[in-house]
DNA sequence: CGTATTTCAGAGCCACTGAAATTC
DNA sequence: CGAATTTCAGTGACTCTGAAATAC
């Protein structure tokens, strides 16, 4: 396998060598690189689901304003890791759409009130469910008790390094 | 759980709400949530380590060579799930590093064959080390059986869908 | 005055597309 | 001719930085 033959060509000897389609060991020894590799699927399937760019980012806001209730947008991005910047432009598409409102904080004024609309809480649902097809395509080869193993594994993962993480913070 | 009520909480005269951190329920589920996080984590660290850029692709093409011999590019890409252009990129700053070899395949002149050189062979062992460490920041509240269930079980994942899903396929 | 919040304009990185040139 | 390989130029998405405007 040392050599760079051409396998398919016009002229082949060789059986098959079936083109090894495999990553390296190196590479498939790296959490870090199948944690990639896996976000990068899972994204890829969310463009190809839900065509509209920054969804993942809308649903997050979404879900934290509906769990959370009215918040101001550092806290938003302080729950979300994400950027004040990108909250910003995410709740640009949010207002837009009409899917939360931004009122100035009463006791505050440097900070914004943000809400969800009903019409928000009811776009937060229907993303929920496509999102959770794309959960499964995920998953897939995974039976039920794995799922949620590695489900826990993540969010331990998560959780220590949620402490202080976020960007700009 | 339909409305946009602002559910009233913590817009109360509280003195200090202690800004709660934690993401809402509706993303700590998401397993491709998760994984963004953990795989954005991992880019951060690596990027704060080895401070040039694109240093995942380069490990992961000196990794493809040297585990299977010279290779065209449209292997390496097909290996890695890399792009045919993104190989092209990368194999330009291993080549001005003098990390690899391109030489027209006498058989094919289509194809390059791309070798490591003893210089690259040198780097991708250096660049392991790095990344090992990085790995071990990622992991670092897993026990080492904990880890290896972790890697098990992304592994997996990856392999299903590592059929047929490379870009630009 | 210094600090905090929001907002914008832009940079950097990554993945990808489309098309040309070459060769089969 | 059609198909495959490499290469280049450019796009789009995502994350982040720096600085302005406003308010504490």
């Amino acid at each position: 396998m040392s050599n760079g033959l051409p396998y398919g060509g016009p002229m082949d000897a060789e059986p098959r060598p079936a083109l090894s389609t495999a990553p390296p060991q190196r590479l498939r020894r790296l959490p870090s690189w199948l944690l990639n590799q896996l976000a990068l699927r899972s994204t890829r399937l969310i463009g190809e689901t839900l065509a509209r760019p920054g969804v993942r980012a809308d649903f997050a806001v979404l879900a934290t304003l509906a769990e959370f209730g009215p918040s101001s947008q550092v806290e938003i991005g302080g729950r979300l890791g994400l950027d004040r910047s990108d909250v910003a432009a995410v709740l640009d598409r949010l207002d837009d759409a009409g899917h939360v409102a931004r009122e100035p904080d009463a006791r505050d004024r440097r900070r914004n009130v943000v809400t969800v609309t009903p019409a928000g809480a009811a776009a937060l649902d229907a993303l929920e469910r496509e999102l959770d097809a794309v959960q499964d395509t995920v998953l897939d080869p995974l039976t039920p008790d794995e799922r949620e193993q590695l489900t826990a594994l993540l969010q331990r993962l998560v959780d220590h390094h949620a402490a202080g993480r976020g960007p700009s913070a």
